[in-house]
DNA sequence: CGCCAGGATTGAA
DNA sequence: TTCAATCATGGC
């Protein structure tokens, strides 16, 4: 796939998506029942699958190769905090995914670090979706469940995976949406503003996930998943030394960054967590 | 507003 | 070695 500005390492691992692993000078990971390969290249990125493959779209798709990059870039604010952040990582981008594994995977992100969601997602793959082949050498490797494997599950089985409290959500949401009373399809024709009203019904689905949700998978552009770390950037680069409240911050951020707002987020996550990570003194000094 | 829900990690004792 | 604080989101 030829392509000059895209950040493969920074766009898988950074906090979108948690089933990528980074080997040596390549990425695997599993799309649908495919087990991936990445690799950056110095004109694109090479892929290379477990089993043939006639049409890349889908990886396309997700990867959002065709994304016109600089045209997103372009509508950003031009102030100071935003350039430092799209300067620190110009070819970070969005991925597209797959809004089952997208959802499941953010009510299980729920104050957890990112570390911890992976190891979650990893045990819950392992122990609930499909074996798919890998190549020599390769450790294995499981599809995503379906909400029909989940919803098989017992909640103990699930809190089995080290979910804890958020066995329940994920639960109850693969019963919804296997039996079809919660269809994550129909999402696509709404705005934005109804789509996040659906979300915000399921149990463990606050505002933060649900934004995370229609943002990744769904491509909703505006959405602005409010975490602490993009509070945490937003307060010390546009609010320095000045108290802000939450509801604030949520105003400010649906006005400022435009049409692409959840672009221009993913953007101050990385930056602060990679450029402006907050030492432990500082950390003791704002207590 | 304030508490609670697991579990990995970090740093202090 | 143990132990406590930290992390971080939603429900009540």
């Amino acid at each position: 796939m030829p392509v000059l500005d895209y950040d493969l390492a920074a766009t898988l691992d950074s906090g979108q998506a948690f089933r990528w692993r980074k080997i040596c000078d390549h990425w695997e990971g599993v799309l649908g029942a495919h087990y991936i390969r990445l690799k950056q290249t110095p004109d694109g990125i090479l892929a290379a699958s477990a089993n043939p493959v006639e049409n890349w779209d889908w990886l396309r798709h997700f990867l959002q190769v065709e994304t016109r990059l600089a045209d997103i870039v372009a509508t950003f604010p031009t102030d100071v905090p935003m350039t430092a952040a799209v300067n620190s990582c110009p070819g970070l981008r969005l991925l597209r995914q797959d809004p089952w594994e997208c959802l499941a995977s953010f009510i299980l992100s729920s104050t957890k670090q990112i570390v911890q969601i992976r190891q979650i997602i990893g045990l819950l793959c392992e122990r609930f979706g499909k074996a798919i082949p890998v190549p020599a050498g390769a450790r294995a490797a499981f599809c995503f469940p379906s909400p029909a494997q989940i919803a098989a599950a017992s909640e103990a089985d699930l809190r089995a995976c080290k979910m804890g409290f958020r066995a329940p959500g994920l639960l109850a949401a693969a019963r919804a949406i296997d039996s079809g009373t919660f269809d994550l399809e129909s999402l696509r024709q709404l705005p934005y503003a109804a789509a996040r009203v659906r979300l915000l019904t399921l149990h463990g689905v606050g505002g933060k996930i649900a934004d995370c949700v229609l943002l990744f998978a769904y491509g909703f552009d505006s959405a602005f998943p409010l975490d602490v770390w993009v509070k945490r950037a937003l307060r010390e680069l546009y609010f320095p030394k000045r108290r802000v409240t939450d509801r604030r911050l949520e105003k400010f951020s649906s006005k400022h960054f435009g049409p692409h707002a959840g672009y221009a987020q993913q953007y101050l996550f990385h930056y602060m967590r990679t450029k402006l990570k907050p030492s432990t003194k500082a950390k003791k000094q704002q207590g």
